[in-house]
DNA sequence: AATCTTTTATAAAGCGCTTACATAAATTTC
DNA sequence: GAAATTTATGTAAGCGCTTTATAAAAGATT
């Protein structure tokens, strides 16, 4: 394979010029860039990246931290995220969680040390003190998104007031007999930033003064399956069932208007039902929600840090604790009305 | 930063006896493996990945190149190839084709030449002779998967015999009248290899002695809202409508199921539906199908690139066409039954 | 024509590791 | 116990670029 002495030879010129040239940088006559450019492409030459950094210490290389990438959400976020990044020259390294705690410790351990990546996209992870420390270690950006991240910087939703806003609208129908589907609250590593709404949900509840059935408040594992039998569940007892129906995710809304079909009932004559994200699928479904919009989100997300990449200053560069709130709004389509015993 | 000096000094060798300690290489007494590895841990010293390809000419670093993420296809098998690569030491590299084609362009032209990756997993992708040639030039194995890949090897099912295999079984459950979905067939580029699937469906017909209506080979852009349509549209006029429905893809088949309940009829009494792939919703839908086993495809698929490059025979890397057949295989559920008419 | 600027090109010094080769220490063999 | 062998450690030469200091060429100024 070519090196950039191979051109250099061949354009007649030094490895220096070569390197100037072929970065579009100053002190280069438009005849030796020429000469140089042709070289290059005729024998194929493109710099070692390796070599480049270890030269200029940039990678050119962002690493992108999740907790699975076979969900909605997360695969979203990173076909934007790679996106974003190739259009500006960068690569994307992939670490996901999924694998369970021994390959989490790898990634915080041994991969991340590596220098291979100069920044950090970390979407939703909760990361533990030792993580928080590994990461801190690393003297190089970190962006949060889809949650905060201590001691970074992070660019996310509140998940809170989503939850609020979607319980308010239902509450402004009138409706008084509203259920959750939240999420589990297992150990810190598994803790689920979505589950911040069900607290929204419950604030919401109590500003309008309304007690709810224990019973209607339910953990659900964020898929369509779980969501659909926890709701066969839910309106099993027609005496007890809700009117309305929260869900912290679209996908469990989406398992709950099926079940709610599959029992032969309506949405929203029978069960008004509401999530949060704006799946892809949503619209299908007819679904009202809270549109996070999450590939304007990784976009954004990703064009800042970038920008903090750029920054010539480098105290810029420097973590701090710098949460932006990403505006959501309410987007109501066909699954939520009054409830019928108003009527 | 520490860098290996620093390591060195502490531990009181040279800083080849720190890299032959750290690689867990021969010839290092124990006692000097010992220091090496206290002060590594003191110093949270970690070697430099780009100093090491450098050296070694060795990334540790494997691009995954593929046309979407965030179809569940894609995201499954990126996910479980990263969790092999990382088990085993490697970085994931992601290159996303879904970005257009300047984008497409821009990762086969820079990024791939870079020397970057130490090898390539392609999934689906359907290389133009220019991109092929890029490919060659890399010198580095290429492994194709969902998918052969001209002049590399691939590991991939056989989308003409599961087509075929999933119509047989409508066939043989005595549907005579049997549509399909099936996908575009666009430009080269946009060629989805699971378009191969119609054409084993139509074998399938044709061996069995059935006319097909024509209005029944439908193309679908495979998703479930596009099926749905669909669905609504083929079944619109009873008189004229199938017993059956062969999907190429388990979201199409699960969107056939949808349309068929909202217009109330019931699957399989009144029509049978069947799919390729074992989506991970595919049980809860009770959906018939072919089962890929998409994670085990994965990850066998990684843990043969691995073996290739572990592999001291350089002959053995070089690139060869040498296509293996993934194995499928029938899995009935509760979407297929004999016809009603034939009751 | 001689001097001073400005522009363009080069030589060479790193970047931070690995590893072949050289050397020293420990072990075995006669 | 000396020679031969094995094992441990160190020295230094790369790996393939970028970039700083330096020199050469070209232009501008007297």
């Amino acid at each position: 394979m070519a090196g950039i002495e191979d051109v250099a030879k061949l354009a007649g010129v030094s490895t220096a010029t070569v390197s100037r040239a072929l970065a579009g940088k100053d002190h280069v006559s438009e005849r030796a860039r020429q000469k140089v450019e042709a070289a290059a492409a005729e024998l194929g030459y493109v710099a070692s990246h390796s070599a480049y950094t270890l030269a200029t210490g940039r990678n050119r290389n962002i690493g992108v931290i999740m907790p699975y990438v076979d969900r909605w959400f997360f695969a979203t976020m990173l076909e934007t995220m790679e996106s974003t990044l190739i259009e500006h020259g960068y690569d994307l390294t992939l670490y996901n969680l999924s694998g369970g705690k021994m390959q989490r410790d790898k990634i915080f351990k041994d991969f991340l040390g590596r220098k291979r990546v100069d920044a950090l996209l970390s979407v939703a992870v909760n990361p533990s003190a030792d993580e928080l420390d590994t990461l801190n270690r690393l003297q190089r950006p970190v962006l949060g998104i889809g949650g905060p991240i201590q001691g970074a910087r992070s660019l996310a939703m509140n998940d809170f007031s989503a939850g609020k806003l979607a319980t308010e609208h239902l509450i402004s129908l009138g409706h008084r007999k509203i259920a959750n589907l939240g999420g589990y609250t297992g150990s810190d590593l598994e803790f689920n930033q979505a589950n911040f709404r069900t607290l929204g949900h419950l604030d919401a509840l109590k500003e309008a003064g309304i007690t709810q059935n224990p019973a209607w408040k339910m953990e659900c594992d964020y898929t369509i399956p779980g969501a659909f039998f926890r709701t066969k569940q839910l309106l099993g007892d027609p005496r007890n069932a809700p009117t309305a129906v929260f869900c912290n995710s679209d996908e469990m809304a989406i398992g709950v208007i099926m079940a709610v079909k599959d029992l032969g009932l309506q949405v929203p004559q029978d069960v008004s039902v509401i999530g949060i994200d704006n799946h892809d699928l949503s619209e299908f479904f007819g679904l009202s929600t809270v549109n996070q919009r999450v590939r304007e989100q990784a976009k954004t997300a990703t064009m800042w840090l970038l920008e903090i990449l750029d920054d010539a200053d480098p105290d810029v560069r420097v973590n701090r604790h710098e949460s932006v709130e990403w505006p959501v709004s309410l987007l109501v389509r066909s699954s939520t009305a009054r409830p019928a015993t108003e009527a």
